[in-house]
DNA sequence: CTTGACTCCGTACCAAGGTACGGGGTTTAG
DNA sequence: CTAAACCCCGTACCTTGGTACGGAGTCAAG
């Protein structure tokens, strides 16, 4: 069963003028139309739009999320930049992954300490990302 | 040894404009000036700052960076409210590491169906941040 | 067969996070 | 002592990622 823009817009809980700024983005592909024109979207748009909310809280521009999604293995496109992009991205993944964990073990020190009514250095979560 | 406008921002790699930026928006406090009225900061200014875009790549706005850098248990904060915010910003890394992880077997999946030529589903990574 | 909710599209506007400009004073190397 | 390189401040401008507006067509319920 095809969703209509406002639908789908309500069931991945994104305003109606992000979808069709995606779609003039080339974030979403042009979705088949009705016969008066009305944009008919795949439940799968849902994920999409999931998808890309999703990682750019995770810090990731329009951009790179385009990139990551255009990510595949398939006739059009060589295996050797397919391969080159993602291990590219998933050094930058790690990276980020790393200074969470740091982020969030400085947290766990700050709250073990505010347990402990212990006064913990100036600004403890500063060292965290230090270098 | 003080540094000046210039030289911080050489050092951290921003733009002079950012630091008054962030000095006006309350990210970094006001430094003392020299008697022409020179900004003079401590060389610890260079960790802030690396801290403040780290985590503007970790997916924070500059309201949460600001919320970050100003957790310690200290006098003139209530323990209760460290301990919720702490709390509160664990959940939310702990969330986004979950995802990069998710992200990040996806790319792996994608390089190692790509060693063998393999092609995958139409759009791998999409899955790994459903539901 | 009309009224209200939806959709179309183009264009204008908005908030966040900077970045540039420009007229002035300062510092320092030559 | 002067030119290059900094710094001051206020204000204007820019990019990214949306959001809103508004006139026109569509569709479903009553």
């Amino acid at each position: 069963m095809a969703l209509s823009i406002g639908q789908l817009a309500r069931r991945a809980d994104v305003n109606v003028e992000t979808v069709r700024y995606y779609e003039r983005r080339g974030l979403l592909p042009e979705p088949p139309r009705t016969a008066a024109g009305y944009r008919q979207y795949d439940p799968d748009t849902i994920a999409r739009l999931h998808f890309i909310k999703r990682a750019q809280d995770l810090g990731f521009t329009l951009n790179e999320v385009e990139e990551l999604l255009s990510l595949r293995v398939d006739p059009g496109t060589s295996c050797e930049e397919v391969r080159t992009t993602a291990s590219r991205k998933r050094r930058e993944i790690d990276r980020k992954i790393r200074d969470l964990r740091r982020m969030k073990s400085s947290l766990e020190d700050l709250i073990a300490a505010c347990d402990t009514r212990r006064s913990t250095s100036a600004c403890p979560i500063l060292e965290a990302l230090d270098t």
